[in-house]
DNA sequence: GGAAAAACGCAACCGACGGTTGCGCATGGC
DNA sequence: GCCATGCGCAACCGTCGGTTGCGTTTTTCC
């Protein structure tokens, strides 16, 4: 019910340039930086700042290998993203669900004239 | 493949206090910036903005009464958002999945030297 | 009817964040 | 040894989440 969520988890892919870094990173296997910037719309510069952020919680992790540094994407640590974006949109969803079915039974019943939707004053 | 997700829905619903939000009028039907500060641990006035932002993407409608303003949920629209957490979940789950598989068949396998996944340097 | 209170809107300000440019430092290829 | 490549650090800018402060309108209540 209380939806314990990592905010930091889910801020960290709330970024859609972020959200596209992890993209490239599962389609290529890996990727520095550098290559990562030649496709995205944004400098080396950003790119580096975004791997820090998805490093500290834990979604890359890196290896360095003389001047380049490899990362790529820690697949438990994604799994647990991706199922907090599932608990999330399957508890709005049981919400909708709900909200769908007692306006329902308020059409079907008619005995209640509590105006419980959008009675404009 | 390509993942067409609406950034601002996306980034509307991206925003920690958004979500609270919003979980606030589905379970109370329907709210003010003022009652919804009282249960947030943000002012009147951050909530405000937020309603703001949720408007404008349409996931809450406000219907004015006197002084009062009552926002709720525009439940299409929140389903679309849902939709799209999911879409995105499940798209990383399934390039997840094809992974371990491929993983796993290397591990079994042993006949190609191409370092494919988890090879450090 | 008039004063106080309740709800809202607007504006200024602050820190954090996404992004850029510029520079310096290490590593690798020739 | 030299130069290109890859990276890190720092300064700067616009936006965003959040706060405080103030003014406006509507409701309440004597």
């Amino acid at each position: 019910m209380s939806l314990l969520v990592d905010d930091d988890l889910w801020s960290a892919v709330g970024d859609p340039t972020r959200r596209r870094m992890l993209d490239l990173l599962l389609s290529e296997g890996s990727g520095t930086a550098t290559s990562l910037s030649e496709r995205l719309p944004v400098t080396r510069q950003a790119v580096a700042k975004h791997l820090v952020v998805l490093d500290r919680v834990g979604l890359v992790r890196a290896t360095t290998a003389g001047r380049e540094k490899q990362f790529r994407v820690d697949e438990a640590q994604l799994a647990r993203a991706v199922a907090q974006l599932t608990d999330v949109g399957a508890a709005w969803d049981s919400r909708l669900r709900r909200i769908k079915r007692i306006a329902e039974t308020i059409q079907r019943g008619r005995d209640t004239n509590d105006n419980g939707t959008g009675q404009k004053q």
